[in-house]
DNA sequence: TCATTTTCCCCCGCATACAGGGAATAACAA
DNA sequence: TTGTTATTCCCTGTATGCGGGGGAAAATGA
């Protein structure tokens, strides 16, 4: 059951996987329970910082495409 | 010349690639100058719904990795 | 050089994300 | 079913991100 939303749904997704609550989550990742629910529930106005603790714990990690990738991985 | 923050640099480059000053951008993003500016000075402050403002002008898509990331995208 | 543009970094006031508490609801297991 | 746990979604006070202004500093170009 996908709610549509990308980050959302990943973040669900490798907590159940992990075995986590969404109050263990937010104690290993060192923020609120409501900011963990916030991000699964969609909410985009979390602050940065917040949701990259929450992704380290769950040992995701961002990357980037664009048409200018190549160009940026080869810029000294 | 890298600043070492990973978001920062990539912002950067595409902006610079795009002929855009940050004012420019912020516009374009509907974001306040101050914004653009902190995320290329590598805060992590920011609200993720800005970020995402910015990254669609710039034409980035952001993609993740993690060892679950095959089942994910099995998943239904 | 000098003029122009851009970036940096402060300010202010307002909006809002945040943590934590708590209660209703939902999900789950026995 | 019944009991247990997890999630959803209120609330409140505090912290802070935000846009916009502005001036100094740096970069750019002629």
């Amino acid at each position: 059951m996908r709610s549509g939303n990308w980050l959302a749904d990943i973040i669900l997704f490798h907590r159940k996987r992990s075995g986590l609550t969404q109050q263990e989550l937010a104690e290993l990742a060192g923020v609120g329970k409501n900011m963990v629910y916030e991000l699964e529930s969609g909410k985009q106005s979390v602050r940065l910082e917040n949701l990259f603790k929450v992704l380290q714990v769950l040992n995701i990690e961002l990357d980037f495409q664009s048409p200018l990738r190549e160009a940026f991985l080869e810029d000294v």
